[in-house]
DNA sequence: CAGGATCCCGCGGGATACTG
DNA sequence: CAGTATCCCGCGGGATCCTG
């Protein structure tokens, strides 16, 4: 995938950025309530430390989430989410 | 991603079936017109005919799109997307 | 034009061990 | 608990060529 061909679609931009179902499933998460990282852990069955701790980075630097005191919560950026994962659960309920 | 794990979250199925960003592009496509393999070649700059093959395929075999004469277009349970697709243009077109 | 077949390489990511 | 550091392997996917 080449970001820079595709930099002009907002739909493309936003299909990156969530392109990894970990970081969909981070933000699910976050957005409930306040996360630490043995959190996500236990959330995320699967995951390894070494990924969890690069997608947060990820999202961090992306100001999906903040950081404070060990805790994670939701941006203003990325409560703005919210809507696109809500229509993710509608759809998944109806169809799976 | 160990799918089996997630399988009770909606979300997280949602979250597996797109979490590529070919084929949330591909759907955004679709969703459009009906498609010929080469018009996604050309729509999706830099995908290789490979991998456009494959992400067809297991939108087809999800029963997201279908073909006909050679042209790709949206099924019913395909076109209940535009929901997740619009709300990312919209998050897309505010914060990016 | 619509793909299938092969070959090959990179890196994403798991497992494990270690530190503050 | 909250990560960082290595090591190592698999496979996703690009490039290329071929067929109906």
């Amino acid at each position: 995938m080449n970001e820079k061909k595709h930099n002009t679609c907002p739909i493309a931009k936003v299909a990156i950025l969530l392109s990894d179902p970990w970081t969909m499933l981070i933000i699910r998460d976050v957005l409930k309530k306040k996360m630490r990282f043995s959190d996500f852990e236990h959330s995320l069955e699967g995951i390894s430390t070494r990924t969890l701790a690069k997608k947060i980075k990820q999202l961090e630097q992306e100001e999906i989430i903040k950081k404070e005191e060990n805790y994670y919560t939701i941006t203003k950026k990325g409560s703005g989410l919210d809507k696109i994962i809500k229509s993710m659960l509608i759809y998944g309920e109806k169809y799976f």
